[in-house]
DNA sequence: CATAATATGGCATACGTATACGCAAGTGCC
DNA sequence: GGCACTTGCGTATACGTATGCCATATTATG
């Protein structure tokens, strides 16, 4: 390891001095980092720095046999590619970054467990096409539109979060204007500011209604903020009414209350609509935790589930099976949406766009709709 | 922004074609990267680059006026240091990166919740010391020694995940090896391998042990991998003997059952101990999965919980107020964990090792021991 | 008033890699 | 056997910042 640094020396075009400068400073208690370097491996291998960095990049205008005693070598060495000097030179960091966006909601929230769901998917794609990730928190009003891409920390930014689209929507179209590359988890149609990734939401919102009009219901309620600061719990609903509609029900706006995604949001607002004395046999809820609010509700006001009202979530938490009872919900596909947020930065990226595509959802059915 | 390229070439040392060819490059189609560098900065507010640097990161030989003048203009431009540029020269990336560990159970398993509960507080942490946090999932048998300091990617590394003990043993003494630093989350005792942050375990253990006793259980069953393998569960079995010891109770090993946290596991045990016919009238679970995989057991064979039998898990869980009857368990201090656990990787970089200590831990009593 | 001590900022350079360009040797072709 | 190519690699340099060492301006000190 000693005379990795002859080869630096020999490769260093002006200071001679430099490997007593290093013994130097090694003496003196300081570690001299002898961590190797390209020029190193190229010494020993007896061609270039340039040759080392093309062989190890994959360059094709390397000999097979050159590369081959370069990797040896660097295996040897345990060199690693200095991940600074390298993107510095090639301006890509191979890195992106995960911002998650915390929902204001009344309490001092944690992330959506949904998106923490993701994170494995996205990690996993993340690791196959070899690109770091940086994870980061944001609350919505924050100044987020971050200088990732800025200082070069990132090539690209997945957005996760549901939160209120319209406040959302000046922030990315500054991005665009920065040129910033980047994907949003989210309710996917024309319009749209920048690539989207999202489920089929007005598909699985119909798969819940006809599940609950198979079941014999007829009036059923919706729990979830639907309009257009939430696309997504408004698509559902859509296809909530649309399933109605099939079945010649009436879709009515009366057993509708607006929630954003939390349990105790649930909660209220299934309070509320009991104390409407509205009747419903049926309740949706845009998502798990805030349908498992609205089961305390349920539950407090002597309602039976399934037996009076049936309860249906969306997102398939890992507490939906666990409630009682165990929560009938909608299941989006997290492996897919990892996967296809990855390759749709990555795409955008490499500056070839993909087109736009929704993912498929699965219902659960549990015993709070089928007794 | 078109002269500040000027600046740019002003400052270049050599090429004093510069502009000409990035002209050039820009009406060839090719994106100029407008980007502005320290440079820019430094021919607007008509200093040298180097003070530039010096301004921005707060050196004091740098009179107020003209860091202010500075800041100034590097907000107008839009500025931000390159983090590749930055991390290369002064050898320090200010990142971080957070290794997960899943654990090896029988499905293709998700990574433990608690510690994706851990990741909010360990971002948040991370964000206020400015660093950058970058993470990765790693399989216990993966070839994780890896070059996340050797690339200069991150300056330390955090390391999350129950697993067998053993199995990591020999993966941290490489890390001291080759000098990388790291915090670890696990069992805190004198003889550890590299900087470790924990609960108080026993404490936490004991805890459980009165709070049931106090509820006057006598035959306390334990779910849970006591042995060295698996410290932390360890460290929980002997805190609740102590507590038993201390009431004149049995400690009898007879009762325990090992376990890894899963929940599929922590079923099959209890199965397991209520087909040895042994009587017990409580079971303190190594963890919540463990637990909630048991209060399925118990429920199957018609035990009444708590009646028959009082259940406590660990970790407090989303999930464990969620189950029926939801579940008495014990929440660790993920706050301060992540807290602690930056603080003292941190402390480890800077080359100022900080005391071990571990952290408190609280009984949250719910109805599967209350009745 | 002369000299020493600061305060401020410029100059030169290094960090480690990637890539445009060019050169030599080898290959195919007629 | 001369020509155009291709293959394989070295030369030179750029990426954008941070820092050791000086030079000057400024102030304090006797």
């Amino acid at each position: 390891m000693q005379d990795c640094n002859v080869a630096r020396m020999a490769a260093n075009r002006k200071n001679t001095e430099f490997y007593e400068d290093n013994r130097e400073a090694e003496s003196m208690g300081r570690k001299p980092s002898n961590r190797p370097t390209s020029f190193d491996i190229a010494y020993r291998a007896g061609v270039s720095q340039p040759t080392v960095s093309r062989a190890l990049r994959g360059s094709k205008s390397v000999s097979a046999a050159t590369r081959a005693r370069i990797e040896e070598i660097a295996r040897e060495l345990n060199y690693s590619v200095d991940k600074n000097a390298s993107s510095l030179r090639s301006q890509r960091s191979n890195t992106i970054a995960l911002l998650f966006f915390e929902e204001q909601t009344p309490d001092d929230s944690k992330i959506n467990p949904f998106f923490l769901a993701m994170l494995g998917s996205i990690t996993r794609q993340c690791a196959n096409r070899g690109l770091d990730l940086l994870i980061s928190f944001q609350k919505m009003e924050d100044d987020w539109h971050v200088r990732y891409q800025d200082s070069h920390r990132a090539d690209g930014l997945i957005l996760l979060g549901y939160g209120d689209y319209t406040l959302y929507e000046s922030r990315l179209t500054q991005l665009v204007g920065q040129g910033t590359q980047f994907v949003r988890w989210g309710s996917v149609n024309e319009d749209n500011i920048g690539a989207t990734v999202g489920s089929d939401n007005f598909g699985a919102g119909r798969l819940a209604g006809e599940h609950l009009i198979g079941l014999g219901r007829r009036k059923i309620a919706f729990l979830g903020q639907a309009d257009e600061h939430y696309p997504e719990f408004a698509e559902r609903y859509h296809g909530l009414c649309a399933a109605m509609a099939e079945a010649g029900l009436d879709c009515d706006p009366a057993l509708r209350r607006d929630t954003i995604s939390h349990e105790d949001l649930g909660y209220a607002a299934m309070r509320d609509l009991i104390e409407s004395d509205l009747a419903f046999d049926a309740v949706f809820a845009a998502s798990d935790l805030i349908a498992i609010g609205a089961m305390r509700a349920l539950v407090a006001a002597g309602r039976a589930i399934p037996g009076d009202v049936a309860v249906m979530g969306f997102d398939d938490l890992p507490a939906a099976s666990m409630t009682n009872p165990p929560l009938t919900t909608v299941m989006q596909d997290l492996k897919g949406a990892g996967e296809r947020l990855v390759e749709t930065l990555v795409a955008l990226i490499e500056d070839r766009p993909l087109p736009e595509a929704t993912l498929g959802a699965r219902l659960v059915a549990r015993r709070s709709t089928l007794g």
